[in-house]
DNA sequence: CCAAACAGGACCTAGTTGGTCCCGTTAAAA
DNA sequence: TTTTAACGGGACCAACTAGGTCCTGTTTGG
């Protein structure tokens, strides 16, 4: 059903955190937003990586180092997150990467079928930024606290 | 990156060789089709019983039987495709199906908060029909015999 | 010099999916 | 009435992918 990697759930998490509780993009550590969110630290360094190399956050080595957005959460849009964790948005079907060719090649009826709807949601999720969601989320104090929701919702 | 079902991208191929080739529904049964699309067999009938258990197609049984669109290409828009294939449309990053709340739940950051991104990817997959996608196919004459590209396409 | 934190891998496990097969039921045709 | 072609609905197996962990550098502030 479309399944988005938890990985890109995390990332969004993990963004938001990163987002301004106060005024300054402060810095923040890996361990320290693992304990903020919850996420395991090994879990959570490794979405930091993903998210300094495709730029969307910069790092600062060594002692006292730690991470800070590069771009307000408004200026981040789903797509790029997504981009950055799960690679190229695209709707794929065939495997890629397998390099060969497809193997009913001659009259193969899907070649391009796909890209106006690869479109289509390229768009749905550059146009919506990571402040969008995180004003979408429900207030802690409307959640119930026990066994509550989960992170899905179907349409 | 967005994996969509091999699943559904045979369904799309299925459904779009039931659709008009002349001008009335004629029933194709399903040995007919895997050998018109190249995909085998036992794959067609899986994807025709999803179809049918869906109301996209309409079935008749016994000798003689097979399948028939029940709505023109036009009228079936590819996030019915999905749905009927893949369950319903949603970005899905929590196990779900798991039954069990949320580990994280009292202080889960997410709830809710891909909403407004599966509404947009909804609203985008129902605007398009699967005779949309019929003519964005390119024309087989045009396509490289040989080795050609992949089903998928990237944004 | 030491400690804290990032960088970049390798690696293992488990879950999902793709794909096949089997058997029962239906219904048209011989 | 018998036969045959096709759908219906499972069960089942195998392969792949991704989630998650860990280990070993390298950097840099105290």
């Amino acid at each position: 059903m479309l399944r988005l990697s938890k990985l890109t759930d995390y990332a969004v998490v993990v963004l938001v955190r990163l987002g301004p509780e106060g005024a300054e993009p402060e810095v923040q550590t890996s361990p320290g937003i693992a304990a903020a969110t919850g996420i395991p630290e090994p879990t959570v360094a490794k979405v930091l990586k993903a998210l300094t190399a495709s730029g969307l956050v910069a790092s600062q080595r060594g002692a006292r180092g730690g991470y800070r957005l590069n771009r307000p959460l408004a200026a981040i849009p789903v797509a790029d997150v997504i981009a950055a964790i799960d690679g190229p948005i695209a709707l794929t079907a065939c495997v890629e990467g397998s390099g060969s060719e497809c193997e009913s090649r001659g009259f193969c009826p899907m070649a391009g079928r796909w890209d106006p709807v690869n479109a289509a949601i390229r768009d749905a999720l550059t146009g919506i930024s990571l402040a969008d969601m995180q004003v979408a989320a429900v207030p802690r104090a409307l959640r119930a606290p026990i066994a509550p929701r989960l992170h899905s919702a179907s349409l």
